[in-house]
DNA sequence: CTAATAGTGTCTCTAAGACAGTATTCC
DNA sequence: GGAATACTGTCTTAGAGACACTATTAG
């Protein structure tokens, strides 16, 4: 319990600005990319306890000379091997007491897309860096350390909101992408169903969202017609082409479980 | 400069568990509400440099037997006040080297709505607390210390992101209110005109917005008929009916300075 | 009375969604 | 050839916005 070795509290006004307490902070990374049509987090193994048999969040602790998101960064590369995750967005403190409980810390968390994880690396004090399915490590079929658990959904709930206000989705795509790459990016994120050929029309129909390589994809192995490929346009920049729908909540005669809606492919929950 | 009493960097691999930077970190809450049709910022101003002469965002140390959320909401008490606000949202941390220029410290930001802040008193070691315009703040006319100019804009950026997604806007207005006050919170945040009857279409015509109570408020001085009183519904807690429109950013033919669209009194910015 | 604010009714137009049909690939 | 995927075109409908009109107050 290193971080008892606090200020002293000074009358019933507050703290003397030379007497505080003093904290550990780190900078923890949610990694999250798409493969097989799920969105994936990256977790590291550590083998010393408190961590012992649990996953993590990568992270680490913040050097008082770098800002945040370059230790972000850094822990980053040094515990997984990953390099070059384009934007790092910020998304939450947790400062809770007793959330690690070796000393008094407070994490900044940031959230890192990527189309795909290169090679992983087995990092400093990481046993080891994996793809984990989000939806695996939310239910708590994978045991998630300390308060890490509500860290990744607060990742998650970040991303879903971020789809819909910014241009997050080209993230998870590669420098060049079919509509159909980019429209799974939503479904597996919203964990809907968009029509392929609405997507289609509001993205292409639009001026900026997307610029046309003449080149064309070669079709998996089902055959099929080979998809256009496109790049992503500045208007990324200013938001998202695809809004979630409205969820049907709380209307009279529909729960919000199962809502029953006449027109409706889009938004239909995925089983 | 008390942070510099840091650990001691251990390797090439990392730090010590033992061994770690440590900082002060701190809690600062923009108090936000609307005074005279106008967003507002509740400021302080404190004597001692570096403070000096300029105003500063409420805000002080985290104690390490507390969480964010209850050190947010006891600094604000002790600093200004201001009790009861019903929620604080974190939105930001705010960690770049030299930003205080004392010692190595971390805020953790918070933003805290209020449909009016009672009598200020002076805190501890806050000078005085006052309202001021968020569009002086944010257009330097009010001098800011340290990074807290960003941190108020980027506070105004979440509040208008929120306006959207949450019932946020029920807690710039109080227990009960007309449906004019409701519009003004987001003509007020969001800097442009809403129709008002289609306003009211959109909140009344939908089940669990709003409920209404059978009083009537009483008119201003100018007369006109009086409006009718609502409580907040449950629904708030699911979103919001009000959705700002996109901006027609890159247009063909419209500037995204002044986009000239043909059907729009809604979204016309406010002068 | 007039000015001002609250509230109603109705029209128009856009964009989302549903879905049928065509094109091009793999096997 | 059939199955699978990409893409096009068209119809329907919900909802946003514009706006004319009525209602009720202060002065």
């Amino acid at each position: 319990m290193v971080g008892t070795k606090t200020g002293k509290r000074k009358g019933k006004k507050g703290y003397d600005p030379s007497k505080f307490p003093v904290f550990a902070v780190t900078v923890d990374v949610v990694i999250l990319t798409i493969a097989a049509g799920r969105l994936q987090v990256l977790l590291v193994r550590r083998g010393a306890e408190p961590y012992k048999g649990r996953w993590a969040i990568p992270g680490g602790f913040k050097r008082p000379e770098e800002t945040l998101q370059e230790a972000a960064r850094r822990e980053l590369v040094e515990e997984t091997g990953v390099e070059g995750a384009g934007l790092l967005t910020q998304f939450g403190a947790y400062g809770d007491p007793g959330r690690d409980p070796r000393m008094n810390v407070v994490s900044v968390a940031h959230l890192a897309v990527l189309p795909e994880v290169g090679d992983l690396i087995t990092g400093s004090d990481a046993a080891g860096a994996f793809l984990v399915p989000v939806s695996e490590a939310l239910q708590g079929s994978v045991a998630l350390a300390f308060d890490h658990a509500r860290i990744l959904a607060d990742a998650v709930e970040r991303v879903r909101a971020d789809l819909d206000l910014t241009g997050i989705a080209t993230l998870f795509v590669g420098p060049t992408f079919t509509l159909t790459e980019l429209r799974e990016v939503y479904e597996a994120a919203w964990g809907i169903r968009l029509d392929p050929s609405n997507f289609r029309r509001r993205v292409v129909g639009e001026e900026g969202w997307v610029i046309p390589t003449r080149r064309r994809a070669r079709p998996g192995s089902t055959g099929g017609k080979p998809a256009e490929l496109f790049r992503a346009g500045r208007r990324w920049q200013q938001g998202s082409p695809v809004r979630r729908s409205r969820p049907n909540v709380l209307r009279p005669g529909s729960s919000a479980r199962e809502g029953r809606r006449s027109p409706a492919t889009a938004g239909k929950r995925l089983t």
